[in-house]
This record gives C-alpha cells, sequence and structure tokens, in this order.
DNA sequence: CGAATTTGACCAGCGC
DNA sequence: GCGCTGGTCAAATTCG
C-alpha cells in the first residue's frame, strides 16, 4: 500500500503516454486516460489495449465543437461503448481547461474478503490546472486531507457521492520543487454508475440516434 | 436544515 | 517496540 504513493516523476510520464500527447503543453492538447489493471488477465487486456491505442477514447473535436461537421457516429458509437472509467477521462477532458499527461501505477491496493485478494484499478494523471477539483463528470464528496511528506501542499482525498459506488480519488498538486501548476490525481477503483454529466450531455445525441435507428 | 467540508484523532503498515 | 507516514473516520463547522 505505501509502496504505491509516492509517485515519481519518471512513472508518471512515460508509462503508456501516448507519442500523440506531448508533456504538460498548457491548455492545448486534448485527453485521455489509461486505466490500469493489477491482476495478470487484466493487464493482458491492458497491454493489447496499449497496442491498438486506438481504442482509447480521444475526443474527436468535430463532436465537442459543434460545427458544421454533423455527428460522427462510429465516434459516438465508441463512445457509448466505453466503460465508465474511460468515459471520466473523457469527460474531464471536455469540461476542464486543463492538459493532462495519463500514467499508469502497477501496484494497487489489495483488499482481503474473506480469503479472496481483491485489487482495485488504479490509474493517475496530472493535470496542468489552475484548479485543483477537477470536473470528471462525477460527484465527489471529501473526506480527509492530508499533509505529505516532501510537498508543500496538502493531499485531499475525495469518494464518489454514488451510494453503490466505492471509487476513490486523491488530489495533490505538486510542490514547488516540481511545477506547482500541476495537479496529480489518483483515481482508484471503477464507477459501477453511469457518469451523471455525460449521460446528460449525451442524451440529445442518444434520442436522435434512437429515432434514426427506428425510423430508417 | 440537510449536505458538504474541515480537521484532529485514530489506526495500520513499514522501517529502524 | 517505537516513531513516522498515509489513509480513514467522525464530530464540528460551514455552506447553499
Amino acid at each position: 500500500m505505501h509502496a504505491m504513493m509516492e509517485p515519481s516523476e519518471g512513472d508518471l510520464v512515460h508509462h503508456h503516454q501516448s507519442p500523440a500527447l506531448p508533456d504538460l503543453h498548457p491548455f492545448t492538447q486534448p485527453n485521455f486516460l489509461v486505466p490500469v489493471a493489477h491482476d495478470q488477465q487484466q493487464q493482458q487486456q491492458e497491454e493489447a489495449a496499449a497496442a491498438s491505442s486506438a481504442s482509447l477514447p480521444r475526443r474527436p473535436d468535430h463532436m465537442m465543437s459543434g460545427g458544421a461537421g454533423g455527428i460522427d457516429w462510429a465516434s459516438l458509437l465508441q463512445l457509448l461503448q466505453t466503460p465508465a472509467v474511460e468515459l471520466a477521462g473523457f469527460l474531464e477532458g471536455s469540461a476542464s481547461v486543463a492538459t493532462t499527461t495519463a500514467s499508469s501505477e502497477r501496484d494497487g491496493d489489495q483488499i482481503i474478503k474473506g480469503k479472496r485478494i481483491i485489487s482495485k484499478p488504479r490509474f493517475a494523471f496530472r493535470t496542468k490546472s489552475e484548479s485543483d477539483l477537477l470536473d470528471d463528470g462525477y460527484r465527489w464528496r471529501k473526506y480527509g486531507q492530508k499533509a505529505v511528506k516532501n510537498s508543500a501542499f496538502p493531499r485531499s482525498y475525495y469518494r464518489c457521492t454514488h451510494h453503490t459506488c466505492d471509487v476513490k480519488k486523491q488530489v495533490q498538486r505538486l510542490s514547488k520543487d516540481n511545477d506547482s501548476s500541476i495537479v496529480l490525481t489518483t483515481y482508484q477503483g471503477i464507477h459501477n454508475h453511469p457518469c451523471d454529466k455525460l449521460m446528460q450531455a449525451l442524451a440529445p445525441l442518444i434520442k436522435h440516434l434512437h429515432f434514426l435507428t427506428t425510423t430508417f
């Protein structure tokens, strides 16, 4: 458990980072996340996904701009099939003015329930942002704050407010030695419910899609 | 007044 | 065993 929480800068930037995503250029590039698996099966899936990075939910600019390009149905369908954990990153990118560097951490929490060891997927990413709290579409309740060794800024602990969801996240601003404009966010677990804001935003599109599929 | 946040206390794991 | 550190709890406080 403790081994996980000293996220060295090197680890954060080079694992699974897309070559298309430059490191922390402010306010320019779309964001995406790389979910991290912790058992072997998941790990294989992760590596397979990494091999075909096109499966990650990049944000199609023409979808967000609402311009004359119309709707890219293929992208929309792909988006709708994306797991919630990736959608969170997708929405985070669209909802906040910030630049994110995705990363992964291998050693997630191991929770022992009975005799079975359950690993919670965990992934971290860094965001260049004025605000500590990014709007990722989910609702969070703060349950703790802690001063961290070797850091001028405290670490905040949040839990998803959804009653059936046990996802947590930690938010910490990097100390001045590095770059205090960078926020390190660590997600732990996967949401077992749809993202409120995303579903709200997609509702008209889904309606339209349903109309098209039922009438043609 | 209920929900959310703050903050000190408490606990567990780790290294010495 | 003891101290340090990170993570969580829960009472008090603040906010909408």
